[in-house]
DNA sequence: GCATGTTTTCAGTATTGCCTGAATCCATTG
DNA sequence: CAATGGATTCAGGCAATACTGAAAACATGC
């Protein structure tokens, strides 16, 4: 199914707000369009048809997609063309999945200890404490996250 | 005061990092100088001197690390020259814009109404209701973690 | 207000990374 | 196991962006 004006509207919305922060255009469009196509399951195909891209493209940024965990592919008995769609949590997925940059931060203050200033060397141990900070809130957070999702869910 | 090995190693980690990210190598090498050089202001010619970056390039980076909050300038009387810092409590003041960009993926996904599918129209409102719930965490998150830092502090 | 040195601007160059399109690879069905 | 059609790969073109270097603009101290 072809998009109409106002889904273009949107999935441009979606791109124009992802690409601010440095994804190429073609994956934040081909988000956008798997948030509001109908049926939320799509080919490859179809998602480059509806988006005027390239196979190449669609495949390289589908798989891109897939890897970060925001989309995952569904087989069809019967047919052999796979289909994809967004995960269902994949917005979950990805806060969940931040503690671990919030980790590799605390390593990053952490080998700074080697050549700690000694003006100001807050200006290290900050980064590190906010990382272990984060590190301890970040597990109940999520816990409160997930909670908050059921009931939404139920 | 030029690098040693050792801070030209933790220059290039920073760097490194940061650039996994999408920021241009001069504008994380420059981030990851103010945080070890001594003394802990330093001019433009001294940071294009001990990087070996152009004027322009030390210019406009400086420029936009100011912007983003995480630098600041200081004058010293008596100098004509200029003097760049990181700014104390830089990282945290970060954490705490992050409200920010979450209010906007809440827009994001209130626009998203427009074009609501039938099929699985939790792809977006789950963005919204993290959102939403994001934005309720963060400030109180925000001041448990000021409060951690005062304690640092004193 | 002038001289001096610093910062900014900007045109040109190099580099990076996206996107395309066609050929190749692969999986599935009958 | 052959045939069919979807998925991936990759070389090449292109656009965007980073960086340089020098000239212009600016600010400060004298």
């Amino acid at each position: 199914m072809p998009m109409d004006d106002a889904q273009h509207e949107y999935v441009d919305k979606v791109a124009t707000f992802f690409t601010m922060f440095g994804s190429a255009r073609a994956w934040a469009e081909i988000l956008g369009w798997l948030m509001i196509c109908e049926p939320a399951e799509q080919t490859q195909a179809e998602i480059a048809d509806d988006l005027g891209l390239s196979a190449g493209t669609v495949s390289t940024q589908l798989r891109s997609h897939v890897q970060l965990g925001m989309v995952e592919q569904v087989r069809v008995r019967g047919d052999r063309t796979q289909r994809y769609r967004l995960r269902p949590g994949a917005w979950y997925a990805v806060m969940a999945s931040e503690l671990e940059r919030i980790r590799a931060l605390g390593e990053l203050a952490r080998a700074g200890d080697l050549v700690l200033p000694r003006d100001r060397p807050e200006r290290v141990t900050e980064l590190g404490d906010l990382a272990d900070f984060f590190a301890r809130e970040w597990p109940p957070l999520m816990e409160r996250m997930t909670a908050e999702l059921e009931k939404g869910t139920a």
